[in-house]
DNA sequence: CATTTTTCATAAGAAAATTTTATCGCAACC
DNA sequence: GGTTGCGATAAAATTTTCTTATGAAAAATG
């Protein structure tokens, strides 16, 4: 049953239906002889008869009919690949594997979320949140499709799009809320909380302050902005979180949240994928709903 | 979607597992150019990207991998088919349409359906009972596979095998079980209780007594062989049973059994199918179970 | 950093398959 | 008994699919 073609079975099942082999190639586009030709080597390639040739009469033997139920079935799942490819034509379908990194997931995913999920209904979303180099790899692995993530991160294989940027701002004791705003320089002799290594955010703060990563330092580490701003509360120093994080950050907390002047510490947000990522252009369309829900985000907290 | 191949189905199962193109080519035993080019006209077919290609790595796309659920389906749907008609070697498979005689078929069917099913557990056995005439016209139609009938039908379309032959026994009140047996001629003068017109059994009766069926006679025609041994019980006739019924029918009735002298009345009971039917080779199979069926019960009632 | 290797895509010619045209044979129908 | 309808078969034409040869791009190697 290695020959066995789906233009046999299409013929298959014209003929079962016709009964007569003239009208049944011509429901087929074909000529007599051609469907003769194809049903009889599907009936050798079966080695069984699946029509009964009586004069003036074709009628399927009970194997034919048998297989009548099977062949149909046959068709009916291929006509479903189409189908299948068709949808993903006009949106996304399938499954959308997106990392996120831990200081955007939390703010940024309950958005992305509906709005995916409005826009293609179809489209299962899996998330996976962690860090950069943690999503990079995984995403240069194939086992992630995008990545939000802040940029740039500069690999060749990747494509980059920005989504929006977002500034930081000072996280401090509601006691100190009258002080006047430090820069970055002075951030430098205050008690900075920040997150624990790895976290790109960690970075974005330091490299605002002006301080190498790898010198060691006497702070708490966080492990999530959640956390530091908790310390802060406590009066254990101050913190810097970016201003998507406000509004969910600070609600439960009794801390004052203070702007830095021009230029303002900041990040650029932007999503990536694989070059070779062939649903490039649906990737695209994600990204504009990210866009958009990030702007709705920034729209709510300001 | 109307030119997609099982062969481009294999070749995309293939990639799918192998993912890479050469080893996925020497699978299915091509060069990997053919495979190429068959997997980028089954995406153009499509219209849509099953694989990523990159460098050192092909993977499948999120459509591609619903792609392949559905397709190995299909593929193992297409398999089943050739299992299907392997079956059919084998034995018989699927269904079979049997038309019966009356006069045979309460005697005979217990033991027939219980042999083909001991011996084709995969066929479902359809029983039509009822007379000759109807019988080969639904063998005719295509409604009926074979019958069960007495030899000859003389029908130039249909196959005749002969089963068995069994001669005719007379059932008399158990008053009358000392006189001597009549033969044909004396029984026209006695009261003679036959089955309602159309019974073939009732024509061969008649013959063997010289009427012409055409008569019209004064006796109660029965509707069943049952019914007439039962009036043969009251005593108000006598009448011919095929030997075959006699161990069922007087089971329940005191009446006596006498067998005719040579020759004694008989019939060829046999089987008959459409000479065009492809599976002439399993009817006869059938034919032979039959047989033995009829053997049995013969053996049985002497 | 240049070279080689790996790997997929493409092109052209060869082989195989499918299809069409033409024709035959059989059985039914008039 | 000729005619007609219908499927099978044969030969030729066409289309499809394959192989061989080659190209191009990225990765591995020295």
């Amino acid at each position: 049953m290695k020959n066995v073609t789906l233009k046999q079975l299409r013929y298959f099942e014209a003929l079962a239906h016709h009964g007569h082999f003239g009208r049944a190639a011509e429901a087929c586009s074909i000529t007599q002889p051609a469907l003769s030709v194809q049903i009889k080597e599907l009936e050798q390639d079966l080695g069984a008869i699946l029509f009964e040739r009586a004069a003036r009469q074709v009628r399927l033997t009970t194997l034919g009919e048998a297989f009548l139920l099977r062949v149909q079935d046959v068709l009916r799942a291929v006509e479903g690949l189409g189908d299948l490819a068709r949808a993903s034509h006009t949106g996304l379908v399938g499954r959308l594997r997106l990392g996120v990194i831990p200081t955007i997931a939390p703010y940024l995913l309950p958005t992305i979320i509906t709005r995916l999920s409005r826009a293609h209904g179809e489209l299962d979303v899996f998330v996976r949140e962690t860090m950069t180099p943690k999503l990079v790899q995984e995403l240069l692995d194939g086992r992630l499709d995008a990545a939000i993530v802040a940029l740039p991160i500069g690999e060749p294989s990747l494509v980059e799009t920005e989504l929006f940027s977002e500034n930081f701002v000072l996280i401090r004791p509601r006691a100190e809320a009258g002080n006047p705003v430090p820069n970055g320089e002075e951030l430098r002799r205050m008690r900075l909380l920040l997150l624990e290594e790895g976290h790109c955010f960690r970075d974005q703060t330091l490299a605002f302050c002006n301080i190498q990563s790898s010198l060691p330092r006497d702070g708490l580490d966080g492990s999530s902005l959640s956390t530091l701003v908790q310390i802060v509360d406590a009066g254990m120093g101050v913190t810097l979180i970016p201003e998507m994080a406000v509004s969910v950050e600070t609600r439960a907390a009794s801390v004052s949240i203070a702007r830095f002047a021009e230029p303002q510490p900041s990040r650029r947000i932007g999503m990536i994928w694989r070059k070779t990522n062939p649903l490039g252009e649906q990737l695209m369309q994600v990204a504009e709903i990210v866009r958009q829900a990030g702007r709705q985000i920034r729209g709510q907290s300001s």
